[in-house]
DNA sequence: TCGCTGTATCGAAGTTCATCTAATCAACGA
DNA sequence: TCGTTGATTAGATGAACTTCGATACAGCGA
């Protein structure tokens, strides 16, 4: 599970806003990945509980607040953990979901606008 | 032009983060509305452009950056714009294009992680 | 070992999205 | 008024996405 692809595709060397300098196509790609990644209401619930828990969350304290089927929340994980928002580790009998702060502030960062105003 | 739908969804008194609390589905449909707006290497592009520039963009000066054809652009600016990213307005033959700082700050704001690292 | 529970994967069905061409609208100048 | 140029809108098409039920896999306890 966390043995997957992990890397988060340039966090880290966090990344000019996209308001400093225009994006070139492969970054925009990339960028547009990430965000295609928080584009659905699931998706974003789901980061925002995992986010918001202490430390980490079960899948069986995800799916009770929605009303899809398990499978598909299964589907929107696995989103999630391809774009490197979240990882996961399985213990037991259950798997657990922890955020990628390096993601978040990644994305934060594209979208920040420096202070300029009027530059 | 900007005479259309333009409020930005829940912008001007930023919201808390997705790691700060859970997002209620309402506020993740929004959230989630906003992210798809990004959620093309096109689009990011458009708005990186526009931002990166001082105050405002030409459509016919964004459109040598893409090899898609002219009604595409449109169309991209048309998400743009109903997802209050940007706004624009014709000045005799020419439509110009400028970012909205709200929105934008308020994206930023949705995956910033306060200071907590271990809360 | 067998059966049960929790989670992930697979394949299919319906919906949404990106893109194109053709047509339309707006502003300008002859 | 007419033709030209810049930009948007409309309609059609193929690709991608969301969701589901069925199935498979992992770990636990009897």
């Amino acid at each position: 599970m966390s043995k997957q692809k992990t890397a988060p595709p340039s966090a880290g060397g966090c990344c000019t806003p996209i308001s400093e300098a225009a994006l070139d196509p492969a970054r925009a790609a990339e960028g547009a990945a990430l965000f295609k990644a928080l584009a659905d209401p699931i998706r974003l619930r789901l980061l925002s509980i995992i986010a918001a828990s202490d430390g980490e969350t079960c899948v069986c304290d995800l799916t009770p607040h929605f009303e899809v089927s398990g499978p598909t929340i299964s589907h929107h994980l696995k989103i999630l953990r391809e774009a490197a928002l979240v990882d996961c580790e399985r213990r037991g009998t259950w798997v657990y979901y922890w955020p990628v702060p390096e993601t978040l502030h990644h994305i934060a960062s594209l979208v920040t606008i420096p202070a300029k105003a009027a530059r």
